[in-house]
Parts: C-alpha cells; sequence; structure tokens
DNA sequence: ATTGACTGTCGAAGCGCTTCGACAGCCTAT
DNA sequence: ATAGGCTGTCGAAGCGCTTCGACAGTCAAT
C-alpha cells in the first residue's frame, strides 16, 4: 500500500505539499503540483480513507437508510438508491446503505461513530421515531418523504397531496361522478406512512371541490385481493366509472380484471394510475398516470445534503410539482344510462 | 463527541483497558469490565470508525457493487441488495453501495483507499472487464453471477443450466413436444451475461435428451414487444404448446395474450416462469415456476466473504440447486390434432 | 521459600493523514 | 536601502484507536 510519504519522497517534497497539491487548500506552484501528480500517477496512490477521516474529521460518505421491507414500491426505492449514489459519487460521496431494521440504532450509531457525514432517510412514517434523534444532533440529514411535523427537517417529496388532486380533477373534468380509489395495503395506511395519507387527503378535497363521488380501497397486490376489492366496489357503486390506482401491482390486476368483466379502458371506465412512467406505459392498456419521479427525488436529496455539509442554505421542505401524463386509459365518462 | 480516553477516564482505567474491553482481544476481570461496559453506556460512547480502521486496518465495511441499469430484474437486485446489508450487520459489517457506473475505477478506489475490506459484484459478464483486477489483489470478493473463468475466484449463483434443463425437464415430462423460449431484451445476451446463456444450455441440453423442439426468442419487456413476438412464435411453429419465460416484464403480457388468443393456460398451453416467487403468485395465473432465490444469493455471498475474512476457507463456486414449484399453469399437453 | 507460569493492566508507539505556524525567498512600495 | 506583504514549502503536532512489550501481583508446583 503507498502512502503519501512514499508521495512525497518520490516527488522529493514533504508530505504537507503533497497533501495540499491534494486538497488545493493552500496555492502551490505549477511545477510542483505536476511532479507530484506524476509522482500519485506512477506509484498509483490512493489516499486511505480511515486516516482521511480521522484526520480531516469528515469521511465523505452519506449514509442512507432505505425500508427493509420488499412489500412497497420496490422499483421506486431502487431507482432512488441508485439516483443517490450516483449523485452523491458526483460530488465526492459514497453511499453507505442501512437496511430500517436497526431503526433509530442504526442513526445513533452512524452519526457517533463519524461513519458517515450526513444521511438520508427514505420511508419516513409521519411520527417516524427517528426524527427526535436527526433533531438532536447537529449532523445534515434530509428525509425523502414528509413527516407530519417538518419543522427543523429538510425534506425532499413528490407532492402527493397535489398529486392526489391532480387525479382527481382529471376524472372529474372528463366527467365522472363516481370515482373509486384504489389504494396501497392496509399496512401502509395502518403505519401512517405520509404520501399515502396525503394523496388520498387531495383526491379528498378535489372531489369535494368538483362535487365527485370517492370510494377509498386499500388493497394487497395481486390478482385475488383486486378481484375481491373491485367486486365491493362496484357492488357498493355500480356507477363507478373512475379510477385511481395508487398501488404498482394491482394495476394489472385491475385491468386485466376490468377486460374480463366487459368493462372497456377508456370507454366504459378511466383508469388514472399513480406510478412510476415505465410501469404506465408496459401496461396492457398505456396508462395515463402521474409519474413518481424517483430519480430526481434521490438527486435533489443529495444535492440538498451537499449543499448543508457545504454550509450553504438551511432547512428546507421541497414539494416536486406531480405531472399528469394522458395516455390511453382515461376519456370521457359514458353518458349515464 | 466522546473518546476511547474519556471512557478510561470515567472508568479509571487505561485507554488500552478499554480497548481490549471492546475488542475481547485479552482477558480482563469481570469488575473492570463491568465499570468499563457502565461507562461506555453512561457516557454514549460509539468509537470512530475512521481511527479503527486506520489503527486496526480494516474498515468493517463491505462494497457492494450493484448495476447502474434499472431494466433488469430490479426486485431481485434489490432483494439481493437488502439481504446482502442485513447479512453483512450480523457479522459487524456495514455495506457500502456501489454502482456499476464506475466500472473498473471503482474496483481500484476502494481497495486502494482501504474504504472497504472486501467487496460483493454482481451482474457478473462472461467476461468481466473487473475479474483482472479481482484476481490481481489480496482483497477478498464475492461475484453474484458465474464469469466464463471461475479460476481464482468466489462465485455465488443460481445454477441457471440447472434451472433451464429442469423447466426443459418439466414441460418435456408433460408431453410437450414443442417448447418457446421468452428471454430476456437482446441486449442480455449482447452483452454476454452469463445466467441467460446458461439457461438456454440447460434448456438446450435438456430438449437434446427428451427429443424435444426449442425455439429461443428474446423480448424486450411489455405488451407491444411480448405481441410481436408471440405472434412470430406461433407463426413459426404453430404447435407450440409450451413456454418459458425468463423475463418478469414479459410474464403477464404473455398470460393476457394467450387470454386474448382463445388459448387457455393450462389447457391448451402450458407457462414455466422462471422468477421470483412472489411474482410466480400475484400473477393472473399462479405460475408454475422455478424461483430465484435472491435473499439466500445475498445471504450466502456475505457469508463467504466473511469466511474468507476470517481466514476460513479459499475460493469456491457455489451453485444453488434451482427448485420447481408446480403451480397452476402448467399441464399435460393436449392432445395432437 | 523459590521458581515459573498466568492474569490483568498499563504506557507508548504508530497507523496515514490534515493543518497550523514558521520561514525563506522574492517583489513592490517607500 | 528597508520595511512589508506575498507565495510556496516544510516540520511537527495531533486526530482516536489498536497492539506490543513490560510488569506487578497471584497462585501452584517444587
Amino acid at each position: 500500500m503507498v502512502t503519501l510519504a512514499e508521495v512525497a519522497q518520490h516527488a522529493g517534497v514533504s508530505a504537507s505539499t503533497v497533501s495540499y497539491v491534494l486538497s488545493g487548500k493552500r496555492s502551490i506552484s505549477a511545477g510542483t503540483r505536476q511532479r507530484v501528480e506524476q509522482s500519485i500517477r506512477e506509484l498509483g496512490y490512493h489516499p486511505n480513507a480511515g486516516a482521511r477521516a480521522l484526520a480531516g474529521k469528515r469521511s465523505n460518505i452519506i449514509a442512507l437508510m432505505i425500508p427493509l421491507r420488499t412489500d412497497l414500491y420496490v422499483p421506486v426505492m431502487m431507482e432512488i438508491a441508485i439516483a443517490v449514489a450516483t449523485t452523491a459519487r458526483t460530488h465526492g460521496y459514497d453511499v453507505l446503505l442501512l437496511t430500517g431494521e436497526e431503526g433509530p440504532d442504526a442513526v445513533r450509531r452512524v452519526t457517533g461513530s463519524g461513519l458517515a457525514d450526513a444521511m438520508i432517510l427514505m420511508d419516513v412514517e409521519l411520527e417516524d421515531e427517528r426524527l427526535p434523534l436527526l433533531r438532536g444532533t447537529d449532523q445534515p440529514s434530509v428525509l425523502i418523504g414528509l413527516p407530519a411535523d417538518t419543522g427543523g427537517l429538510t425534506c425532499v417529496d413528490l407532492d402527493w397531496s397535489a398529486t392526489g388532486a391532480l387525479c382527481g380533477e382529471h376524472l372529474a373534468g372528463l366527467g365522472h361522478r363516481d370515482i373509486a380509489v384504489i389504494g396501497e395495503a392496509p399496512a401502509v395506511y395502518e403505519r401512517h406512512t405520509g404520501f399515502a395519507e396525503r394523496t388520498l387527503d387531495g383526491l379528498r378535497s378535489a372531489a369535494r371541490e368538483t362535487g365527485v363521488r370517492l370510494l377509498h380501497r386499500p388493497c394487497e397486490g395481486g390478482y385475488d385481493a383486486m378481484a375481491l376489492t373491485l367486486a365491493r366496489v362496484f357492488d357498493e357503486r355500480p356507477g363507478t366509472t373512475g379510477f385511481v390506482v395508487q398501488n404498482e401491482s394491482a394495476v394489472e390486476p385491475l385491468l386485466a380484471l376490468l377486460r374480463q368483466q366487459g368493462r372497456a379502458v377508456p370507454e366504459d371506465v378511466s383508469v388514472v394510475a399513480i406510478c412510476p412512467d415505465q410501469v404506465a406505459v408496459q401496461a396492457s392498456v398505456r396508462l395515463t398516470s402521474v409519474a413518481i419521479p424517483a430519480q430526481e427525488m434521490g438527486r435533489r436529496a443529495v444535492e440538498r445534503l451537499v449543499a448543508k455539509l457545504d454550509g450553504r442554505g438551511g432547512d428546507e421542505v421541497v414539494l416536486l410539482a406531480p405531472e399528469l401524463t394522458r395516455r390511453a386509459s382515461s376519456g370521457p365518462a359514458p353518458a349515464a344510462d
């Protein structure tokens, strides 16, 4: 293993000079710089991360805490994680992967040990038990997701309430009067995940303003669960002509079941999905949808975090505006019989 | 920030004693140990990771290199990543997330800087450009996936060739004579990803031995691509009654298209999928499938790696035996007309 | 009693880096 | 000619930990 001292010797300068060439924190003459850089290349020198962290009091590592569950939006989580890792690298940071398993202890451990300089938390619940810890430390952090109280926190999220409203308004604007919302699994609501509740809020207020009737049904994914849910929906509201689906694994089952029941999309029934674009275009009917901008969420989170690490900017809530893309699954409500 | 020295002072012992209490590398009297542990708890001490890495020459970090692409088996990748992170924690390691983006440079950087003690590589190609680097370093590594030449490497993977054979034998055993293989996207074969080619090899040799005809067609996922592919298959081999699908995003489209064409599953056509169990049971027809044991692959990879780090065991190729679960999508071939 | 082997603890060195203060050499303004 | 200010480089201290060798004390065997 090559050390700074060896590079210094090879280049005929002192260790501190090499360090300053590397960090750029003091001016170095062009000649010296070139000689040092040459030596670094020739010897294949890589600064030792541990020594750097110890002496410099920064690890250049960002911790990313992802949910342990694989029941929820897996591709979205993955896309966020990859965007975080990629963006972090462009700022000179590496990413440490933590699962939710350890819970608040992971926050303590990472903060306390100086393993990471900062952290990004995903899958934030409305009353998340990790929040007091974050507020109580001076280590920068960014949440992807919105807790109930955002005071003293930096958050990045899709504006779910606007997303719900957008879906509601779209269907209402097409003349639908009875709308069913196929939501995430019941467990998601039970643990008070912000995005699910907020979407519902947005839908409700849109419904109120447009005089539309809303029926919300949580739904585990898959065919069987969806079949049951759908039967109940039509049972309770036979006149339902609009669907908003916020559950990736219910999308395709819903389309198949509607087809099977002889309800044409979009002639008889309109469907709006809240899902990644890829899912929307790969479905059996190209879906009108509000995209989940996973990549952008990951990127923005890192950028906010790096800004904080550089002492730029403070706490802030970044809400990304939803965009509805009209595709083939939504159209005017059929004339009432 | 609390340091070792402060803990030592608080407990009335020397720093080295505290260190030995922590590491257990020398015997400590029960009384001293308790006093030290008490002080650690009271002060909320966490050893500084950088200092540890520097002095101990181990970072207790495992690097995990995941593919940048999100076009391939995303849930599988995610599940592996989570299993790796979870298993690593139980052995006292954290996980550093690297994307394939940096390519071989990432290997150099991590190895050279001592950032990680070892690494796990996913999405290994048959002639992967990272392999020479791994062979040339004494840092332990494990591949998830099998390159062409496994000499001097430790690999963990599903036995894809056996998987292909198992699928072929299952369908042949049910009397099917014409089998179509719906594979991954053409790009996957072009970049010589081992698992895709090996599965095909297994299928081919099973076909040879059972006298079955095989038609292999790569396929991008989604409905449109699948529709095109399916049309070509029946065009070329009208008598096809068995399908093997190795492409998550083609599974549901295939089922829908078959249904649409009036071909009943499993009465007219049998389908065997190679996919995670969750996909198999959530599909519109519960699919006979060979599961991709993502969790186990992640777990085994970490365990092999930890063994190597502890100086136990050397290079080894671990092939997990495939298991075919018979569900509702496969049955006897229909009598020939 | 004396030796020898353990046990439990300590002090000090050192891991590879960053950073602070010092200073030589040079240039510009007086 | 001299003071003052830059620029570029160096030496040394120190970050918080691990680990090695030393050693005081205890106990069993001679």
